[in-house]
DNA sequence: ATAATAAAAGACAAAAATATCCGATAATAT
DNA sequence: ATATTATCGGATATTTTTGTCTTTTATTAT
């Protein structure tokens, strides 16, 4: 469903959030361990969340990255989009350059369903919201 | 969602079942021409959905793929197993290697509802239902 | 038996995704 | 100003997925 990268940026924004929430910025080292993730790979891709405006940075000692109120109205559907585009959104689920309800693949309805959960599932708690769930212990990012 | 191979399995296997019922076998060169996939890499999912048994195969001349009264009941779902296996109806949306309604990811709960959606749109018709729809021109392979 | 036909099997090639490394740049603290 | 810390950007490597090609095996028709 998503790419490695994308469950990576998921992930890792998530963790910010949580360390934002308690006032720390964070550093790829820290995110990387906090995911259970590839280090220089997470770096790779937190610099793309941080020009696509889902977190910030600072460089320098007391550096790191962060979210703050600038981006609190994000949802994970932000996350995906930055990172795999709009393909499962917008793409035929066998692969179809034209696939629609007047020319449908043999999935084509039910397909659209299940986009429509997976809408829901992306857009109906803002990473903020998730992030208070794992600092509260209700969900993981990672287990170790 | 589905890989590539996976996309071309459907697809080729639905193309089988309509050459099927109109009495006639396949060969890849004519099953990669009606999926718009390449012949010889089609070639070599044709040979898997043989061994999982999700269609038919007999060799020499007046040879082909096809599928029978053996291969009534098989749906897509049968398909996506033989080909991408159980990953996305068993695996974490982010790829968590323990993910359980104990110990839950963020997306653990909408990202049940999203699988069940799945398994009810690759189990909900038949595959040889699905090609009848094709048959009737009421859904399309590929686009010309 | 032999030639023709079609799938099976295995080796090989290209492309994309995943992952690593290193020098450059920016900011801070002293 | 300078040393230190941390992100940024580009080059490179590895692995997986996708795709191709050639030989072998099975079956049929003559």
């Amino acid at each position: 469903m998503f790419s490695k990268s994308c469950q990576y940026a998921i992930k890792a924004v998530i963790f910010i959030w949580v360390q934002s929430l308690e006032g720390r910025k964070s550093n790829p080292s820290e995110i990387s361990r906090g995911i259970n993730a590839p280090q220089s790979f997470t770096a790779k891709i937190l610099q793309t969340l941080v020009k696509k405006n889902i977190i910030a940075s600072f460089k320098g000692p007391t550096g790191g990255f962060f979210s703050n109120q600038n981006h609190e109205a994000k949802t994970i559907f932000d996350v995906v989009m930055a990172i795999d585009g709009d393909t499962i959104f917008e793409g035929c689920g066998l692969g179809l350059d034209q696939c629609s309800s007047a020319n449908p693949c043999p999935l084509h309805d039910e397909f659209l369903k299940v986009r429509n959960q997976t809408k829901v599932m992306l857009t109906s708690k803002t990473l903020k919201e998730l992030a208070i769930e794992v600092g509260d212990g209700a969900a993981v990012l990672a287990r170790f």
